[in-house]
DNA sequence: CGCGCGGTGGTATAATATAACAATCGTCAC
DNA sequence: GTGACGATTGTTATATTATACCACCGCGCG
């Protein structure tokens, strides 16, 4: 069972992110495969480049890295391949920068939790059943039934808040 | 006390709107007042535009109605109104939308959980302590503290979802 | 072959938001 | 009053994010 590591926390800086992309790109491999999607090089490329790293990346970001491989991509190239990335739960967006990070848990569907640190700009996917079951709930009694959920925490990660003295 | 109408439940057709307005723009004026803050023409009549309905509004349709009132306004002049009534805890900005809400509890600091209606468009702000206590401990069981948070839900309020057959 | 369909390339443009600087207004000390 | 100063607004320009639209390609299929 080939699948991107947890990070359900935050990642050390001596973990093997090597692993990471990989496992991710093995990941998405398989997934595809699976549900017959088409996993084309420019799918695989932007998949590459948003697991740079744990940070959200933006489109126009993307799309600078695609042209130094040499391909002059457009907006709508890389735009394309996130909204099939996206659909795929292989990426997810996150509306409060206007960017886009790998999905730590592409193995089951799922609308995670993101801490996002302010100060470092890495980003951690939580998946706490308890907080989506009490939302649930809460919007159930008014009536409402959730479709979908974007839960965004902005703060400070375990290491940049012990550097603030 | 004045206070906007609670609207932690969607509101009925028959409710009455210009209270909810009239609500909006003296609670404004008492925060204002109170916390020595400059409550100008322009940030009177943005809040009272946001409050027009219960949907969230974009900034160039501000913009678009400010202009029919006869002021020439430009992209800054909204922006600026915008922040300042953020700021005030007068406004919610709406992440996922890129639209702006009226505040449904202006009386307290907080930063609620939003039910967005994919259908009309309503959006009621929710408070449950349950959820953010919830969010809280398990973020800081990650090392995370959270300074800001953005919970947008999107789905069928009541209304819609009994439509849909 | 002829056709349809998903993917891509490319142009243009829409929609959202901010930078930078000038002009004006309010307030307060003098 | 009036000059000084900070806050607010006016104005122009531009940055940033995202989509509409059409042409072309490659491939499977009747
Ligand atoms: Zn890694
Ligand atoms: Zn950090
Ligand atoms: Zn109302
Ligand atoms: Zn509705």
């Amino acid at each position: 069972m080939t699948s991107p590591r947890p990070a359900d926390t935050f990642p050390t800086p001596e973990h093997d992110h090597a692993e990471c992309i990989d496992a991710a790109l093995t990941h998405a491999e398989d997934t595809c495969r699976r549900l017959g999607l088409r996993f084309t090089p420019i799918r695989r490329r932007v998949l590459e480049l948003i697991w740079q790293n744990h940070e959200p990346v933006g489109a126009y970001d993307l799309l600078d890295q695609l042209s130094r491989d040499g391909r002059r991509a457009m907006p709508p190239t890389v735009y394309r391949a996130l909204e099939f990335l996206v659909a795929a739960g292989l990426v997810h967006r996150l509306a409060t920068l206007n960017a886009f990070v790998g999905c730590a848990h592409p193995d089951h569907a799922h609308q995670g939790q993101f801490l996002i640190c302010r100060n470092c700009r890495r980003v951690v996917e939580m998946e706490s059943p308890k907080v989506g079951r009490s939302l649930k709930r809460e919007a159930e009694a008014l009536g409402f039934s959730i479709e979908e959920q974007s839960i965004e925490l902005t703060g400070l990660c375990p290491d940049c808040s012990s550097e603030a003295h």
